[in-house]
DNA sequence: AGAGATTGCTAACGCCGTTAACTTTTGGGA
DNA sequence: TCCCAAAAGTTAACGGCGTTAGCAATCTCT
C-alpha cells in the first residue's frame, strides 16, 4: 500500500506520480495523432520517455488500463471544450448554446479526428458500458453537458413531445431521468433528446469517419443544416450563431 | 506467372486456388465474429486451416490486404442482401424498396456488428479512398444501391430541392452524378441524397456503436421514426412497410 | 541510520507480421 | 512416359508487441 498523502514529502511524491501519469497520457495521445491508434503501444511511449516498458506497470495494470485512461481524459477534455463553447453565451440563451456546442463538437472532432476515432468508434469494446450505465461514465461527463442544455431549452422552450411512446423505453429513460437534477423531466422529452443526440452524434460521425467523402469536400454546410434541424426540433424558432 | 486459365487442368488449378482464398475470408471473418478485429491474425488464420503463417502469403501480400479483401467482400455481402430486400418489393414502389433498404440494414449491421464495425468504423484508415473515389470502391458497390433508389425515388417523386446551395460543392457533386447512369439528377437533389445517406449511417453507427446504450435497450421505434423522417424529405408521402 | 515502500531495470515467454531459403507436390509438354 | 518448372507449403529467423518474474536503486519516514 502506498504511504497516505499527507506530509509535505508524501504530497511531494504524489505530485511526481502525477506527473508521470499525465507524461504516459501525453505521450499516448501524441503517438495516437502522429501514428494512429496502432502505434499507442506500451514500449513505444516507454521508448519515447527514455524508460523500458515494464517500468510503466508502476502506474498502469495493463495496457487496457492505460488506453482506458487516455479516453477518459479525452472525454475530459471534450467535455471541457463545449463547455467552454456554450458558455460564450448567455445561459438565458440556451438556444445559442447548445447551438455552439454542437459545433463545437463538430470543430474538435474534425481538429482531431485520431482522439474522435479513439472515443466513438468502438463497436463492442466490452460489457464496461452496461445500458443503465453509471454517472460515473467517463462519456457521461460529456454527455451529460448537451443533455442539460437540452433540459434547459425543454424548461424555456415549446418542445411539442411525440405521442404513442413505446412502452417498452420507460423503464431505461426513466433511469436516464434520475440522472438529471431539478424537476422530473416528461419522458417523452427524454425521447425527443435521445433522437437529437443520436442525429448530432450520426452528422459528426459520419463526416469525421470519411463516409462523406465520396460526394462533399466540406460538408460544413450540411452539418449547419442538421443542428438548425435539431433546435427546431427542440423548440428554438430560429438558429442561432 | 501463373498459366493462362483455359485448359481443363488449368481451370481446375484457379478454382482449388479460389476455394483457398475463399477459406481464408471465411476463416478470417470467423475469428473476427468470435474473438473480435484483433484476433483476425495471419498465425490465427493460418492454425485455424492447419497451416502456417508464411503460406498465407501465397494468396495475400501482406496482411492488410487480407484484411481489404475481407471488408471488400463484406461490402458485396451487405450489398447483395440491401438488394435482396429491395426486391422484396415491386420497382414500381421505389419508396418501399429504399425503406425496406434501409431497415435491413440496420439488421444486418445489428445481426453482424463485429463487420459492420471493421466496414464502417475507420476514421483515417489510409489515404485509399480520395475525395473522388473510383466506382472500383469496394464501398460503392454498397453505396450505390441506396443511391440508386433515391434516384428512382426522385425520378417520380416529389422532392423539393433545397435553395442556395453552396458553390464549393458543385465540383464535388457532380463528380458524384457521373456515377449515376440515365438522365441527369439535378445537383441539389444530390445535396438531398447525400444528407439522407448521412442521417441513415447515423442511425444505424449510432446504435451498433453503442452510444444510445446509455439510454434505450430497443432502439428500434427510433430507426423507424428516422426512416419515415428520411422517405418523407426524398418526397415519399406515406411510410411504407 | 535503517526499514520499507517506490521506481526502475534486465531477462524471458509467447504472440504477432514478415522474409529467406528449403522441400514437396503437381501439371503439362517433349 | 519422363522431366521440369511453377505452385504451394514448410522451417528458421528477425524485430516488435504485451506481460511476468526477479533484482537493484532510490526515496521516505521513523
Amino acid at each position: 500500500m502506498p504511504s497516505t498523502p499527507g506530509t509535505s514529502t508524501g504530497r511531494r511524491r504524489h505530485r511526481v506520480r502525477e506527473e508521470a501519469l499525465a507524461e504516459i497520457l501525453r505521450t499516448g495521445r501524441r503517438l495516437l495523432v502522429e501514428e494512429g491508434p496502432a502505434a499507442v503501444t506500451l514500449r513505444a511511449i516507454a521508448r519515447e520517455m527514455n524508460m523500458t516498458a515494464p517500468g510503466l506497470y508502476r502506474y498502469y495494470a495493463a495496457h487496457r488500463d492505460l488506453i482506458q485512461a487516455l479516453t477518459s481524459s479525452l472525454y475530459d477534455e471534450l467535455a471541457a471544450t463545449l463547455a467552454a463553447a456554450r458558455d460564450r453565451h448567455p445561459a438565458s440563451e440556451p438556444g445559442r448554446q447548445l447551438g455552439a456546442a454542437c459545433r463545437e463538437l463538430r470543430r474538435w472532432a474534425l481538429e482531431h479526428p485520431q482522439e474522435f476515432g479513439l472515443l466513438f468508434a468502438k463497436p463492442l469494446t466490452d460489457a464496461d458500458t452496461a445500458p443503465g450505465a453509471a454517472a460515473h461514465d467517463p462519456s457521461w461527463r460529456f454527455g451529460g453537458i448537451l443533455l442539460e442544455l437540452m433540459v434547459q431549452l425543454w424548461r424555456r422552450g415549446s418542445i411539442q413531445p411525440p405521442t404513442g411512446l413505446d412502452p417498452a423505453w420507460t423503464v431505461q429513460l426513466e433511469e436516464v431521468r434520475e440522472h438529471l437534477d431539478g424537476e422530473p423531466v416528461p419522458l417523452e422529452v427524454i425521447y425527443v433528446f435521445v433522437s437529437c443526440w443520436a442525429r448530432l452524434y450520426g452528422a459528426v460521425a459520419v463526416e469525421v469517419f470519411g463516409h462523406l467523402d465520396f460526394a462533399l469536400t466540406d460538408p460544413g454546410p450540411l452539418f449547419d443544416h442538421t443542428v438548425r434541424d435539431i433546435l427546431t426540433t427542440l423548440g428554438e424558432p430560429s438558429p442561432g450563431s
